[in-house]
DNA sequence: AATTAGCACTCACGACAAATGAGTGCTAAA
DNA sequence: TTTAGCACTCATTTGTCGTGAGTGCTAATT
């Protein structure tokens, strides 16, 4: 289908694009002659500029002015153009090593470190927790009859508010909560508990207290993973000239604000895409103008999260996809060293 | 000093900025002969207002347009004039009472709800932790010769990642641990403690590895805390005119995103300050056309956090002030009843 | 001494017109 | 199929002018 684009059009489109992301203005005929195809006349350029515009790659502002590339075109420049040479990558490599110390460091704070490099905004989500194992639930005595609980997951261990225990025999109290407890718990997941309400019931009334604060812990914890979105860099959005528009910037704001929102439009239904390049508003109704590039991370086979950019539609994918990439390498070297 | 305003000059500087907060237009001498004024010409008013300028309490964008009230009109403002009165008050708290089932929603989320209320920006701070006091460190005993370190303070527990054990007689070593952490670290500030790198020094040798890992666990905690800042309703800013123009909107979102201008512009040096008010430039370099008024809360003598709203300098600041005395009412009465 | 009416003056703002020039589409020739 | 040439379009810039809001000043009034 739109794969055929003749070898001329595809340089004309690709000049085009690369353009308009250092330049942010229009391209005539003559200036993509001039930088890009000196061997044919601007009056052929011109021509095919017609035709792309025919197919919808291009627009016009207004007719005395140069193309845009439109929507459309990225999604082609993207999907069909764009290659990330192994110098691309070397690149990428170097800065990511000179720049950080160690994979610790990129982990920790890897929105600030894909800002920065890429210069866009960024942002990390922590993926759906449902996969999270429970290995244990233990009450640890503390002091004024209260007990301390702990959720011990294949994935750190959750710890949150003391709970109150029953005025006597605190420890023998103790010693029988945890035995049901770890009965109760231990090896589920935690989409199976959040789901379960009535594991309750069937425990002994004595304990009732006990698990329900214990669930409600755990349900807590689970949304807080789920709504943790980092946002890095905020402000690198005015470095690009469309957000002169403060009707753009609105648009911005009140998407990278939204944690759901956020979500709607990264979260892809699909499991296995490892990197989405959402463009323009055919992507998602709210992306008018901008675009949102973002890939899935995993460990030990187990997604952990997302992490991506969004900016301007005219974005330098080459490089975001290539930062990406790196950082998803930087992970499998992790993994493998340990 | 500046306290010395005619009744009349205090009437027509009250008008000026109530009108200014309302319309955000500049006002002109007819318009407030008009709406607050009528009983004297307009002439005497241009010559009141004349004085008020030579002062240093108005501004005029050009020769031909109103007045609008400086940073200084606002400060004189906020200082004598402005009083809240018991029915305003009410009104707040009677919003307070509808919008949220519990002081505990406050507490939880008190940015959002200030946010909500006065239709500002809000952001929520942290307080220093340097008067936290340690209770007790405990080490529980988890799997794999691994080991949960607790830290009980009187502001909750900290836990976080396990810490490895040496291989053999755990349970042994974990005891003998317990009492030297307790003894070592129980009844102390978080503050000392960070200032007291030589405490590893004086232990023995075996548990050195140990001691350094809870350290560091009580530093980051600490850091982590004073670093934590919360902003609420950003997109609200677009409300209001001013934030029309691109650069102001720069200025605030470099503002809002950074931490550390916040803290600088929000920490006060004398700690008895309980409402700080700061409006424009003279306050703080970065403020520019902007006000911050924040509010310091205590909970049982200690100071736990600010709260505060951040906009443009025709600030609601009845309303914000309001607001946050009457949540400042709620923190003592919560106080009380406990 | 304070207030007021009256009036000349200033200046932002919007409307309109004219000039400019960048870039196009089309046509006819190579 | 490509190209040179040219007429055409239209955003942008610049300049001029009229309008009106609001002021500052002065002279008269209380």
């Amino acid at each position: 289908m739109d794969k055929e684009l003749s070898e001329r059009r595809k340089k004309i489109l690709t000049a085009l694009i690369d353009s308009y992301i250092s330049e942010a203005e229009p391209i005539s005929s003559s200036a993509i002659q001039e930088k890009y195809l000196p061997d044919v006349s601007s009056a052929t350029i011109r021509s095919e500029l017609a035709t792309l515009e025919e197919m919808g790659f291009l627009t016009q502002p207004h007719v005395s002015a140069g193309r845009i590339p439109s929507s459309k075109a990225y999604r082609y420049y993207v999907d069909n153009i764009l290659e990330i040479s192994d110098d691309d990558t070397e690149q990428i490599k170097s800065i990511l090593e000179t720049k950080y110390d160690s994979i610790k460091e990129i982990v920790k704070d890897g929105a600030k470190v894909v800002s920065d490099i890429t210069n866009y905004t960024s942002m990390l989500m922590i993926s759906s927790t449902d996969n999270i194992v429970i290995n244990d639930v233990k009450l640890v005595d503390m002091y004024d009859g209260t007990a301390l609980v702990l959720v011990v997951t294949n994935n750190g261990t959750i710890k949150d508010k003391d709970i109150k225990l029953p005025e006597n025999n605190v420890k023998n109290y103790i010693e029988v909560a945890n035995g049901l407890l770890y009965r109760s718990f231990a090896g589920k997941k935690l989409v199976e508990i959040v789901h379960s309400h009535n594991i309750i019931d069937a425990q002994l009334h004595d304990f009732k207290e006990v698990f329900e604060q214990v669930l409600n812990l755990i349900i807590d914890y689970k949304k807080n993973r789920e709504e943790q979105v980092v946002i890095e860099g905020k402000d690198k959005i005015f470095n690009y000239p469309e957000y002169n528009d403060i009707n753009n910037v609105k648009n911005f704001i009140s998407i990278v604000d939204n944690k759901d929102k956020l979500h709607e439009i990264v979260d892809e239904k699909d499991g296995s895409i490892e990197f989405s390049v959402k463009i323009g508003k055919d992507a998602d109704e709210k992306l008018e103008d901008m675009a949102v590039v973002s890939a899935k991370y995993k460990m030990n086979g187990e997604e952990i999260g997302q992490l991506g950019v969004i900016g301007p539609q005219r974005m330098n994918y080459k490089k975001v996809l290539a930062v990406l990439k790196e950082i998803g390498k930087m992970f499998e070297d992790l993994e493998n060293n340990k």
